[in-house]
DNA sequence: GGTTTTGGTTATATTTCATAACTAAAACCG
DNA sequence: CGGTTTTAGTTATGAAATATAACCAAAACC
């Protein structure tokens, strides 16, 4: 009788068939290559995107609640007290008291906040430059910007 | 004396600034709302993304290597075991053994997993239209898949 | 035939993300 | 007013995804 289970496999590259028509694959993929180079260029700030995201928003809108806030970015509340611990251990976002209500922090960058933020203006620039050079145009990259807002309302 | 730390929160929404022209973050966020539909969509076939890419990979692959699977799918090979393990427990993927490598296993599909497969294709589609009439057409869509593309190879 | 390398696995740490429960302060309301 | 309910922030905790080191058996190397 033949041995049932002995397969030989084929040579060469390995294919993924449908997949490399499949958005959701493809976007995890690209977020994955994205957020590295985002590691790279952030090294030296020491920021990762959640935090870049945070001290955006915070300029943004200062003096809003943190709850606000979390919710914008779709973070979930809990998971908003280390991010804003860490922020606020560096120096560089601050939770006032709310006039309004003592219940609540209102969040504010620092001084030393807005400078690195400027410097992450900066690097987060030059991401944007070379996504804009892989795509070929400032043309495409708007083109994409735009498709990825209507994916996130799916 | 002005009391030093309070500060009146703003009304309305919160702003997200420069966030919205950010690849990076619409990717994040894109990428959520995709993997959420997904997850509606594969509810009843009980299949993450990562066991529905792996499900495809094997079976434009039959009889590759587990390893070369899970390069080619991104995952590390500790990781992919477990997954695996999911798979040939509820009997849609086997681990063979590979005729020129006994240390190999070499993957397949069984008949189970080729029907469920087939059966998750559909679903599949579904979202791929979904996503076409999200984006106005199939341009659109096809124009994304290209653009992600070259983002992962950032 | 002994050493080195490789495929799969185990164990483990880290990170991310979600939920329940607590407190203090506010809002509500008879 | 005073008691109840809701809300902001926090803590504790768990689940899931991701990465690394170490091991065994089989292969490749020389």
């Amino acid at each position: 009788m033949s041995a049932p289970e002995a397969l030989d496999a084929a040579a060469g590259e390995v294919r993924l068939g449908m997949l490399d028509g499949v958005v959701g694959y493809l976007l995890r993929r690209a977020q994955i290559a994205v957020f590295e180079d985002f590691g790279r260029r952030f090294q030296a700030l020491d920021l990762t995107p959640a935090q870049f995201s945070a001290l955006v928003a915070i300029q943004e809108n200062p003096g809003r609640r943190q709850s606000d806030i979390a919710a914008a970015l779709g973070v979930q509340r809990p998971n908003f007290v280390a991010l804003m611990d860490g922020l606020e251990r560096r120096g560089l976002a601050e939770r006032l008291r709310s006039g309004a209500d003592r219940r609540a922090n209102a969040l504010a960058l620092t001084r030393a906040g807005r400078e690195l933020l400027d410097r992450a203006l900066g690097a987060q620039a030059e991401q944007e430059t070379a996504i804009r050079a892989a795509l070929g145009g400032e043309a495409e990259r708007r083109r994409l910007v735009e498709t990825l807002a209507r994916l996130s309302r799916l």
